[in-house]
DNA sequence: TGTACATCAGTGAACGCGCGTTCACTGATGTAC
DNA sequence: TGTACATCAGTGAACGCGCGTTCACTGATGTAC
């Protein structure tokens, strides 16, 4: 099309980031095709190769992205257990549980990610890391090394309920089970 | 190729429920073609619509499937709380993890359940209400309505650590989420 | 008892389609003269 | 200042392939005579 400025191409790169990662969440991994994915930044297909070398590139672009947006999020909450429990009711939401777009990345993916390539999951990892670190960080702010464990707990019951509340097809289930998921989490910060 | 007793075809459709739920949960719902479900099952792509609707007709049934075989698993464990304990650490171990072809449907499969169509989600759903059902029955014999909330509390950490488990690519860091949650767990059955 | 026929579980080729990926091309702009 | 050219982000058609699904056919067996 034309000849811009060196920022014109990053910003493309970032904008292809952000709508894979909205596109990802909603249809899966194996359920976005490059077409899709491109359509939805403004593109077609053909460009995509211009900004990375595969699909697999682009998925733990993405992941590393989406993770280090959900850590960024959490360090802007309120300080202390206060933040926390803010942070539990919003996760836990019907809100949250309806829009898989802008949520979490690893209630809407974790399992599919388990069968991503090491490149993927190592992308993954380093982001899970830093959340779980910044969660520690909020339960205990003099020793976070010892609050990791509770952080772990913490995080992995979030992610199993709001799955659970998405694959169950009772709305009247579902609202029982994210109001006991949060129930449950609140006693974990304590 | 033959005519066989009125239990053959019966056989055969039970068979392809197996395999096809050991694929699943080991390539994901997208990421298994009919064909392959076939020729796990000793059959040709052609024979499967003689046996199902449609693809997503098998997936319902296997979910259902696999979650009674679930449920049946529990139902089989020792008496009270050792039963539980027992299941946390089976559940929460590394075999479970490096085994996902014969391990929990839910683990493997729910934020992809969660994306399917309202019949396979209706299928997901009954199993999963028999399964907290029965981790209830065994959280308080006495009162099994009043332990639901715990129950599921039980089941959705399970499920989000052994997901969690899987995604990372440090397997040190695998190890401890998988020993952490045994802990958490079984402090929720105290 | 031996033979002809009806049954029907399973075969395998084909359907249109979307997948991930490649590539020759376009055309608006910045730069050189 | 005006014009010719080089750049390169993006286009759009095409690649082989596997997808879910359809269908005319096969052939071993149970049944009828």
């Amino acid at each position: 099309m034309a000849r811009y400025g060196k920022e014109h191409k990053q910003a493309t790169r970032q904008r292809m980031i952000e709508t894979a990662g909205a596109r990802f969440k909603q249809d899966g991994i194996d359920g976005s095709g490059i077409a899709t994915l491109m359509t939805d930044a403004g593109l077609t297909n053909g460009a995509f190769y211009a900004h990375f070398r595969s699909k697999d590139d682009l998925v733990a672009q993405v992941l590393v992205a989406e993770l280090a947006a959900q850590a960024a999020r959490y360090r802007t909450l309120a300080p202390g257990r206060e933040g926390l429990a803010d942070l539990i009711r919003g996760y836990l939401s019907p809100e949250h549980r309806d829009d898989r777009r802008n949520g979490c990345p690893s209630a809407a993916l974790l399992d599919e990610v388990g069968r991503c390539s090491e490149s993927v999951r190592d992308g993954y990892t380093s982001g899970a890391r830093e959340i779980v670190d910044e969660i520690a960080a909020r339960l205990e702010p003099e020793n976070p090394a010892s609050a990791t464990g509770r952080a772990i707990a913490l995080f992995t019951s979030l992610v199993g309920t709001m799955q659970l509340a998405r694959a169950l097809s009772d709305d009247e289930f579902s609202d029982a089970v994210l109001a006991q998921g949060v129930e449950s989490a609140l006693a974990l910060i304590d």
